[in-house]
DNA sequence: TATGAATGAGGCTTCATTCAT
DNA sequence: CATGAATGAAGCCTCATTCAT
């Protein structure tokens, strides 16, 4: 493995486990074995690190909405892959996801809007899937990126609470990850099929 | 104002104008004009800042949402205005509501973990509207608490989106809040009862 | 008891357990429980904490030396009594003892000099008791100011050993404090006298 | 010279001249002429930097025991060689003599134990001289280990109260010191053979 | 007699980055 | 491609002391 690779994959796992404010060049470069003067000749600084590290991450995400949604064969099928793949990221890939979001507001004038943009096609592919269920009468929905994204919002605040350790105790994961899935995806086909 | 309250609320614009990794002792100080010493007078370390920070955050968060459930009269309505109490209380007091959210897990072994459960209490409330809605027959559902949970969770994942300013900018913020909500409430309530 | 006696009681606790570097003005109020103001009411300033702290603390080595003397009825039981009182006192008494040889070199020119010079009480008892036995002819020594100086540097220096821990584990402490008597006292005497 | 060796060496100064409590790294830094952050690429941290100025120090008073045991020819010369190689090496460098002494038994839980042991080999080395002349006749002592912890401890209060400045003014250093060393050394030895 | 509030100086340490090699 | 040395800025925190009450 390349040293770019090998930085990338230990900031990834000192993010996770120590916490952003732990994340520091000397701290990566230590890990990786290298001088820390090393990583600057990979990366130009610690925010072109931080954005190759999201920008790989959001790749890697919508590769796996990608590749779920593929399976599925009607728009409700594929829709509830989708939501289905997007748990399935955040919760083995928490490293990854959790670096997209990042990234606090007041930080990003820093970094290329365009980047983040990229998580665009993440939302995208499902309103797309919506606009297909709506062409083929399999949903009733006038504003399939509004949908989409709410449904996408609802994910995340799902995948947030358990990545965050704030569910509560006396919650199953397991259970609660299907109702909210159901409740997102399904809940929202079903209302607007079957009412 | 006392010192104290004028360190907690200059505290509390630092941290969403500047994000946490910027909440320095010796910024807070600065802003409110005093010595970064003089902190210390009023809170035992940065910890104990933080932590009367959240405190008083869920305790406004929480008490918010009872004013806003007082309102109502039968269940459905309820739990429709404590959702919109939860996402008026995060959009009009963005300081407070990022601070609850504000501690990492990897952070959390510092802290009294009794002062987080605190946040039980808003989640609570709404299972016990959901509970009673189930007893007066106006909705269907085997576990309130789970429940209550999603929807939650969901409020959470809309607001976090906005308040990271994510939202994708050909979707109208009114608009995306509405229909987020219907999405966890109504929905909810509609799908368990109408059908 | 009074307010400056606890000061005073407090701070050679301090000293003892926590070490100099640690006795400041707030941890001493904080165990008296008053303010660290209310030090500076008692004490000019640390200095002159410290200050009495180490007068009080000679005046009792003093006082304890003389007590014990007066139990001996020859010169050369007078000085391996002396000689014990020292070596029981600087044990039991370790705050005290400790504290008066507490302030460095480099510092001394802050405290006034006769203060100090109260020491030389102790070893001039000392001095006095070997004039007397060589007037009675019981010890044969040119100049006693100098022989009772070193007597007195090597009991320091057997106190010395125990109170910084650093007597070898292998070596017994009763048997270590007896010998390092019976060399510096009795040996002198003998070699004097018997030979 | 390495900026390693300087740190050390201005270190010692500092101690000497100022005092412990007043050796930091800022200072030792403005005195080496380089910045704080500096002394962090060659010590890990301050405690190692003490605990590599003590070693250095054990280090050497051992190495000039050493040297001085070698000229003696029968034990006893060995022995009163080895007392006035201690004084020698104590008196004239006083800075690297108090730091082995510096760390007090509060602090000592923080440094490893076998560093501190390292002054074992010295008294060891006097212990192994009475051994020998034991064996050989010249020296009647049951327990040489305690016997020559006692004139180790007898010279360290000998020099500490010179070092201290507190040797009483109408006493003559040189004549003290020869006065101690005698008492020390010769009078154990001459107890123990003439009598 | 007592204190709460305040402060400037300074403590140790970590950080991102640069530069010469 | 790699590094060791260096640094200014900043982090949290403690200190002795003063002042107004």
């Amino acid at each position: 493995m390349q040293l770019q690779d090998q930085i990338l994959e230990e900031s990834r796992k000192l993010l996770i486990k120590e916490g952003f404010s732990r994340l520091s060049m000397r701290r990566i470069a230590k890990k990786v074995g290298v001088s820390a003067t090393s990583i600057y000749l990979h990366f130009k600084n610690k925010d072109e690190l931080l954005l190759t590290l999201i920008d790989q991450s959001i790749d890697s995400l919508i590769r796996n909405l990608e590749k779920a949604v593929a399976a599925g064969s009607d728009p409700i099928q594929k829709l509830e892959m989708a939501g289905r793949g997007y748990l399935n990221f955040a919760i083995s890939h928490p490293q990854e996801y959790e670096i997209i979001f990042l990234v606090r507001p007041e930080e990003m004038p820093k970094y290329p809007q365009e980047k983040f943009q990229n998580i665009r096609r993440g939302y995208e592919l499902m309103a797309g899937i919506i606009e297909e269920g709506v062409e083929k009468d399999f949903i009733k929905e006038e504003n399939p990126l509004l949908a989409a994204y709410t449904i996408w919002s609802q994910l995340h605040g799902a995948v947030s609470v358990i990545l965050n350790q704030r569910l509560d105790t006396r919650i199953d994961r397991e259970k609660f990850l299907k109702h909210a899935l159901e409740h997102s995806i399904d809940g929202f086909v079903s209302r607007k099929i079957k009412v």
